[in-house]
DNA sequence: TATTGTTATACTCTATAACTATA
DNA sequence: TATAGTTATAGAGTATAACAATA
């Protein structure tokens, strides 16, 4: 089920050692050594879960290139994100919201507190948890970034249309309940 | 834009900095200190990547409980449905369609020869590659796989109904193009 | 006892680049 | 020169498990 960007599925139809009957053959007019064929995905393309990682890599890849300047991925933003919306978060509750394993996200934090853009702090009520912040410069990160994921936002949906891009969030929804 | 199968991403309202103004507190009147409330996803649910993230998240769980008997990954499941229906491709084909870097093809493709479940096998037409086909065995194979992923398929579907799945794909698709 | 953050390991996957043998 | 397959490396991400401090 891995995916692809790359639409020229195209091989050359020498290769196949049954590219079809002998008769087939004589049948279609036989074309040059190099004539591309495209292949036969045997129905994968019918499959939900192909469907939805191909997706996935394409808008994903889209959201690389319009933050690309920023060195930003998807989860650092998601998690950027969800800090600002609530400022004095724990840990725990960024892992649990966003599906990012504990040990994974001290890594990113210890990141993108290197880079200045988050802070822990120490929590009056709870000794053992950290307080989530964004720093200033974090603040006006994620507001740039927001600009750009914009546009990139406003080009996934322009392949849809605005009612299109409704009833697909509603169709992924109910993929995940 | 991690996504998340937990459904419960609720935190202890106590936690945040600035849960809402005096006022606010005031007039809603204060719960148990461990009284849990929903999280602000700060916009990021109504953000496609994100959405389609969830989804494809959610539904290779569903593909990788389906199969996990046979230890085979999503990745493996799509080489083997593309070489069963076109017998003889060579690597650098499988590569392109599926999107797979080829050396990590060289890999995978391994792990399925040292498995008996693929084989590579002179090429006629051009010594530098190699034809490929399943093994009876991994005919074999591949037929259970599509009974099991055929359910997982079946339960996916349920959650959408069958116009709504053809909805769903042409929506994915126009994504990727 | 359970939770929070941390550290570590193994594994999957992507990206990149070099290398060989063929074309 | 370009392509097919191979090998290697670095980085991102998942899955697990152990550990200390704290609840």
């Amino acid at each position: 089920m891995a995916a692809t960007d790359d639409s020229s599925v195209e091989v050359d139809a020498d290769e196949f050692d049954r590219a079809g009957s002998a008769a087939d053959r004589a049948a279609r007019p036989r074309q040059r050594a190099r004539r591309q064929r495209a292949i036969d995905f045997g129905g994968l393309d019918t499959h939900v879960g192909y469907a939805v990682r191909r997706a996935q890599v394409a808008v994903f890849q889209d959201f690389l290139r319009s933050v690309a300047n920023t060195g930003i991925r998807p989860a650092q933003f998601s998690i950027l994100t969800v800090i600002a919306a609530n400022p004095g978060l724990k840990q725990a509750d960024v892992s649990r919201a966003l599906g990012i394993e504990r040990g994974r996200l001290v890594l990113v934090l210890n990141e993108l507190e290197k880079r200045g853009l988050a802070r822990r702090a120490a929590s009056d009520i709870d000794r053992r948890s950290h307080a989530l912040h964004l720093t200033p410069k974090g603040e006006r990160l994620l507001a740039q970034l927001n600009l750009s994921i914009g546009e990139h936002e406003r080009r996934m949906s322009a392949k849809l249309g605005p009612e299109d891009k409704a009833r697909l969030m509603d169709l992924l929804r109910r993929l995940v309940d």
